[in-house]
DNA sequence: ATTGAAAGATGACCGCA
DNA sequence: TGCGGTCATCTTTCAAT
């Protein structure tokens, strides 16, 4: 894995924010041909810098879904009870975001539903009799003031 | 705002998966012309279905960078308060994610920093004496597990 | 849904450090 | 040798039918 210049960091910059620019316009932005722009992204793609390029939508626009912010503690077992959560969180499409925290709790999830009842649903399914969850704290968004993920570079 | 078809939905799905696909790519996927495609793209993006389109990077590979997951209380006084704290962590690169949420708390944010000494400088300038903050939490995260924004429809 | 014109991406080639 | 620039070609998009 090669260093990343300031061209390429500029690059990633402006991606973050619109990743359909034309290879001409972010080259006017950070000063390169059309060319070595479109190399250098390919690179970056294929390092895996550029994990993945996807289409945000507007939660507002279908229908009023909720997200909520699990906390959650594991009964003490091992790293297998907890590599087995962490499969187990990566299937789920209503849990966008789970993260391995250190503290009180184990694990803090962000979780995207249509409604309460499909919450409750999905937490049964989250979080089953078998599985060693000790307990969970759920906190309710009333507002997603802010919801991205661009690296602050 | 017109309601979305199957069509649509399979549209965006598709698109929250990789946004760079295309017309055709994603025609063949949901069984419809590559222009129909590019018509229905054109018509989410304008109603503002979909937000934006933007490149997600591998944070392992920026630096060891770390996200903190920090729940706020704010001082009791009205809803000024509240929206004058909203417009500032709206300003942070740093600020990932604020949820707005009921319960103990004011608002859990997802921070992405450097290292500890980042966000020790972040916390001064995310909550200065003078902002309303009665009392603020830090979780830190030792794995992000998952983290994407689509939303499960 | 098909078609044709315009725009953009991709690859070959040259030059420079 | 690695990287940037230019040019030619192929692909994709986009609007009109």
């Amino acid at each position: 894995m090669s260093v990343l210049d300031s061209f390429d960091v500029a690059l990633l910059r402006a991606l973050q924010e619109n990743c359909q620019q034309t290879s001409q316009q972010l080259a006017e932005q950070i000063g390169l041909s059309p060319t070595a722009v479109q190399r250098r992204i390919k690179k970056l793609r294929e390092q895996g810098v550029i994990q993945k390029e996807v289409a945000i939508l507007n939660t507002q626009m279908l229908g009023n879904r909720m997200t909520v912010i699990i906390q959650v503690i594991l009964e003490k077992g091992g790293p297998q009870v907890v590599d087995a959560f962490k499969r187990r969180m990566r299937k789920f499409r209503e849990v966008q975001q789970c993260y391995y925290v250190a503290g009180e709790y184990d694990f803090v999830l962000v979780v995207n539903v249509g409604n309460i009842t499909e919450y409750d649903i999905l937490t049964r399914k989250l979080f089953p009799e078998d599985l060693k969850i000790s307990k969970f704290y759920t906190i309710i968004a009333i507002e997603a003031v802010k919801a991205d993920l661009s690296l602050p570079i």
